[in-house]
RNA sequence: UGUCCGAUGGUGUAAUUGGCAACACGUCUGCCUCUGGAGCAGAAGAGUCUAGGUUCGAUUCCUAGUCGGACAACCA
């Protein structure tokens, strides 16, 4: 797979808490040299900016340390899993630009060797069969500061034990029946010591196993085995795993399997946005975004919809670095990463989204000059491109000011103002709607000696303007953004609120614009800054017809601080 | 009331493992500019949660406390 330009490999750079680890361990010789690490999600939901965190996290350590990466999909429970889910995680992994190579590895596929880990602890009187329902289960678990007590069927004979989960197994009872439960300690002060469950009975066909089995091992009596199966050497995770670490231990002991360790880091918290699946499924069937991949939404797919790019993503990843303690980024970190990104590839284009029709009196009636304007100052080798100027053009409505009272400098009556890759106007007199009131359009001179490039043109002026040639205009929808949520963090709702509350009506704002001629080709996903404006990236529903734009970012953030 | 984890400018992450706190974003100022973008130059901003202890010396080690987070799905 192609290497990109992030810049996680800058010499000298000091370690995160994580590499310290690692290369403490290759020191030693723990591994043998080896690292390897592996991204492993559940298929019931869509990646998140959090995902991309530890995706960037355990891929980078894997490339880093010349080791090796997995994709592992932790596909436990199947009345929450989806291969729409699967697939849309593959892509997003692929796009973020990483590689699993032939190492696309399932839970599922380890269900016979989980099972017969199960089977180990049952023979070593560590596992037995609990008839108890949920409800008695939980009841009977105690709470943090209280110890559980012991199930009656705790001291089942191994044989009983044996018979009874190989009932289980061939589908002798109902869902909820029974269940296989470690055997440790009902009063141990981690309440995932307490006897967990390990086995469930769910009568539900898997994406991937079908119906051949009908009980399925919980997260926690798969997750860890899975790692150990593969090899893991550092299996990374996020910090509300690490009160698991001990039952994970106490498997890996039990059953006498290889050991990764395990390293938990604190989740990515971004503001003015929430980042819980949960919620972010509700957003979408809701109906408050228009699905997972809704622009506004920081899900991966919403990120490359809105015209985010892999590198900035990493970028974004390797600035935010990794520890342990919460965080919560400023989403206008995110929102730099993708303009520092697209700075320097997005090819400069003129569009007006507010137009104000100007009249050059002194402009030919029907001559359309060509000019040249720069691709990207930025890159030379981008080249230029002609853009079409003619008599009748539009300008942003808010780049003209009948009364201007302070530092404006832009248009205003007997003012002069450089249209940019193009003539120096002056505005000569307003015409205005009768009746509104409204301008309808200002009239201007231009300067034939000021045309850019040309020996007298370099005359300074205080405002250059974007603008557009009326008749040679492309006609375009643009999508502007805003914060999804009015707030800085949802999450932490006042009495009687919820995140819904916070929701940004004005998110999502829709215009119509006039575009330079030049874009006319453009495909889904290809990016374009409209000079002045903000980047902007084409979305899925343009066609040649009706071209559709995504607004990324603006060049600069406006908003009062 | 228990166990575990954490605490460094506004935000995030560092500090060569004990030698008087650095980088990025943000903020402010100036320069430059045919994008009020970008770029360039500079500045302000923390004495490292608190109290003790060890030490010539503590952000780093120890103790206690404070505050924050996680843990009581047959979810992951």
């Amino acid at each position: 797979m192609e290497e990109n330009n992030t810049k996680d490999e800058i010499p000298g750079r000091s370690l995160n808490f994580i590499e310290e680890i690692i290369e403490e361990d290759l020191r030693s010789g723990k591994n043998g040299n080896r690292v390897h690490t592996r991204f492993p999600p559940e298929p019931n939901g869509y990646l998140h900016i959090g995902h991309a965190k530890s995706i960037c996290l355990n891929f980078g350590l894997g490339k880093k340390y010349n080791g090796k990466t997995n994709l592992r999909f932790d596909d436990t429970n199947p009345v929450k899993e989806d291969v729409e889910y699967v697939d849309s995680i593959k892509e997003d992994v692929k796009w973020l630009g990483f590689d699993w190579e032939d190492r696309e590895f399932y839970a599922s596929d380890y269900f016979e060797q989980l099972y017969e880990f199960a089977l180990i602890l049952i023979r070593k009187g560590k596992a037995y069969v609990c008839d108890m329902s949920a409800d008695e289960i939980s009841e009977t678990r105690g709470t943090p500061t209280r110890p559980g007590k012991e199930s009656p069927f705790r001291n089942r004979t191994v044989d009983e034990n044996i018979d009874l989960f190989s009932h289980m197994r061939a589908g002798e009872f109902p869902d909820g029946a029974k269940v296989l439960r470690a055997k440790i300690d009902m009063s141990s002060p981690n309440m995932h010591m307490r006897d967990p469950i390990i086995y469930r009975i769910i009568h539900t066909s898997h994406h991937r196993t079908g119906d051949t089995w009908c009980i399925y091992p919980m997260y926690d009596f798969a997750h860890g085995q899975s790692d150990s199966i593969e090899k893991i050497t550092h299996s990374i995770c996020t910090l509300e795993f690490e009160v698991h670490r001990p039952f994970y231990d106490w498997l890996i002991q039990e059953i006498g399997i290889y050991a990764p360790r395990q390293i938990e880091f604190a989740r990515l918290n971004l503001s003015y946005t929430v980042m819980s699946k949960r919620k972010l499924l509700e957003l979408v069937q809701n109906k408050f975004v228009s699905g997972w991949d809704d622009p506004r939404m920081p899900t991966i797919c919403g990120l490359r919809r809105r015209g985010y790019t892999p590198e900035a993503i990493r970028n974004f990843a390797d600035t935010i670095g990794v520890a342990k303690r919460d965080n919560v980024i400023d989403i206008n970190l995110l929102e730099f990463c993708i303009r520092e990104d697209l700075n320097a590839r997005a090819s400069r284009v003129m569009g007006v989204l507010n137009p104000l029709k100007i009249v050059l009196d002194n402009f030919p009636e029907d001559l359309v000059e060509e000019m040249e304007a720069v691709n990207n100052p930025e890159n030379p080798s981008a080249g230029i491109r002609k853009v079409p100027f003619s008599k009748e053009l539009y300008i942003e409505e808010e780049d003209f000011m009948e009364n201007p009272q302070g530092k404006f400098f832009r248009l205003s009556p007997g003012k002069e103002v450089r249209l940019r890759s193009a003539y120096i106007i002056k505005c000569e007199s307003v015409i205005k709607d009768p009746i509104s009131g409204r301008i309808r359009e200002v009239h201007c001179t231009y300067d034939p000696l000021t045309k850019s490039g040309m020996p007298e043109s370099n005359r300074k002026v205080k405002g250059t303007l974007h603008w557009v040639s009326v008749k040679h205009a492309l006609k375009a929808e643009i999508r502007l953004y805003d914060r999804l949520f009015t707030v800085e963090n949802p999450d932490n709702a006042e009495e009687g609120k919820t995140y819904i509350d916070y929701l940004n009506p004005d998110s999502l704002q829709v215009k119509t614009g006039y575009i330079e001629p030049s874009v006319k080709q453009v495909l889904p996903l290809d990016k374009l800054q409209f000079e002045r404006l903000g980047y902007f990236s084409v979305d899925y529903d343009s066609t040649a017809e009706n071209l559709v734009f995504n607004c990324v970012v603006t060049l600069k953030d406006k908003r009062p601080k």
